[in-house]
RNA sequence: GCGGAAUUGGUGAAGUGGUUAACACGCCGGAUUGUGGCUCCGGUAUGCAAGAGUUCGAUCCUCUUAUUCCGCCCCA
């Protein structure tokens, strides 16, 4: 029996009209706050992602799909959206643009994990990169743009976590002094953090196993060691973010995995989301340096990205979403060939105007086209039978009120029209 | 990459080392000679994730593999 990929699925029936709705609603939210949609390509050349996501995090060590393509390119599929964006707007020289470039995405991700609930290999992510723009508004507006979309989706108990790694400056004094500090209690801490200790210090901060640790809990603050512009920069951002009434918590051990991110990183997490199922929603920041470090001039980035699966199994739940099905507007009824005739060109010319419109395939009696139907939710069923055909009238029964009439066969269409 | 649990039809599931794998929903057919949704009757897994082993005999025991779920790593 073939069967699919570990850790991907198949999106059909009531997921795929819920993957639907939410990539409406992120449409339509994205088209008022004006930002351009943008698909970049699903594999990317693999350098772009060592470069950028960066050489020493899990997600490129461990994580990457990585190919050799028929002309021995190295190729990799993209395990996340900024890379990508980020490559076109320096490739297109944008950067020389008048104006800010404002771009949202929506489309599937790589990364060879251990799936879970939530977690997935190939998963669907929609997120925005706003470049060109160091203004703390930007920061403000990403993260409510992520936050009301949620909002929109009427996923409660929605939680801002936030803190800013400062400018190249700040985060660097911070690194020394957090490896200063660190070092003698090392043998206090899991291997893990052993381990992160080499590789990425700064994620020891959110390591579960030693959260309660004393030496965490005196470890150096973020927030200490950040330039006064830094600081003055952050506190902005959180003027703004008040003003636009975004519930947030400054939280230090926000780190982020990506080494691109400076100053403003969040993340947005649904907190009655069965609490042990994976609750981040979405995240992101700024990454001023990347530009650079993919061979662009000097500019500035901000961005966020949502998992849309995480999203699904969230609505899934909720009784908003339970009964979300397409609806049949029509259903046509049939049992001779003749009539089937009548049946073919009814059928099409309503739907033609429009009208969600179903019929028997399989040759089925009468009972089990009633059957059919219902289990459609057909709101009008249109019987035909010969001897009313003959006439030039066909029975239209309301399936709700189970009112029937007889309509002169030419009058049908805008009679159903006229009453949805 | 590491640790743990699970896997029976279209679905929810019960069950046992030994002839026909319960029950329910769904679906199909009939009672109802072309207007159903109620009721009644009948049908619906040559099969218990896959493969190998133990056994006279395994869905049930053992091993391997796969997948799913949970925890860790990490992350959306």
């Amino acid at each position: 029996m073939l069967s699919k990929p570990k850790g991907t699925i198949d999106v059909k029936g009531s997921d795929a009209l819920l993957y639907e709705y939410v990539s409406n609603l992120v449409n339509t939210i994205m088209a008022s706050y004006n930002y351009e949609y943008i698909r970049t390509p699903i594999f990317e050349s693999s350098e772009l992602f060592h470069r950028s996501v960066g050489e020493s995090s899990d997600i490129v060590k461990k994580e990457t799909y990585d190919f050799l393509d028929k002309g021995n390119r190295n190729m990799t599929l993209r395990p996340e959206g900024t890379a990508g964006v980020v490559r076109s707007f320096i490739e297109d020289k944008e950067y020389a643009l008048p104006d800010v470039k404002k771009y949202y995405y929506n489309g599937t991700m790589y990364r060879y994990e251990r799936p879970q609930t939530g977690r997935l290999r190939e998963f669907t992510q929609f997120g925005v990169e706003v470049l060109g723009s160091n203004d703390p508004l930007v920061d403000a507006e990403v993260i409510s743009l992520q936050y009301k979309i949620l909002e929109a989706l009427h996923i409660d108990n929605l939680q801002v976590n936030i803190n800013t790694l400062g400018d190249a400056e700040s985060r660097n004094n911070y690194r020394d002094a957090l490896v200063k500090y660190i070092e003698p209690h090392l043998d206090e801490l899991c291997e893990d953090c052993k381990e992160r200790f080499k590789t990425n210090p700064l994620r020891i901060l959110d390591c579960k196993v030693d959260a309660d640790s004393e030496v965490l809990k005196n470890a150096p603050k973020t927030i200490d060691y950040l330039t006064n512009d830094a600081k003055v920069r952050f506190d902005t951002v959180l003027k703004y973010l008040d003003l636009l009434e975004i519930d947030y918590e400054v939280n230090p051990k926000i780190v982020r995995g990506l080494d691109y991110y400076d100053h403003t990183v969040f993340e947005v997490v649904s907190l009655d989301n069965n609490e042990t199922r994976q609750s981040v929603l979405g995240a992101g920041g700024r990454y001023n340096k990347l530009i650079k470090e993919l061979d662009g001039p000097e500019s500035y980035g901000m961005g966020f990205a949502c998992g849309i699966d995480r999203i699904i199994n969230i609505l899934k739940e909720m009784d908003l979403y339970k009964n979300i099905k397409r609806e049949v507007d029509c259903y046509v009824m049939y049992v001779s060939e003749e009539e089937k005739l009548y049946a073919l060109d009814l059928i099409q010319s309503l739907r033609l105007n429009g009208v969600i419109c179903e019929t028997d395939y399989l040759n089925k009696g009468l009972k089990g086209q009633f059957k059919q139907a219902d289990r459609l939710n057909a709101k009008y069923l249109i019987i035909l039978n010969n001897e009313d055909l003959q006439k030039g009238l066909v029975n239209v029964k309301d399936n709700v009120t189970k009112e029937e009439e007889k309509i002169d066969i030419s009058e049908v269409v805008e009679y159903i029209i006229g009453n949805l």
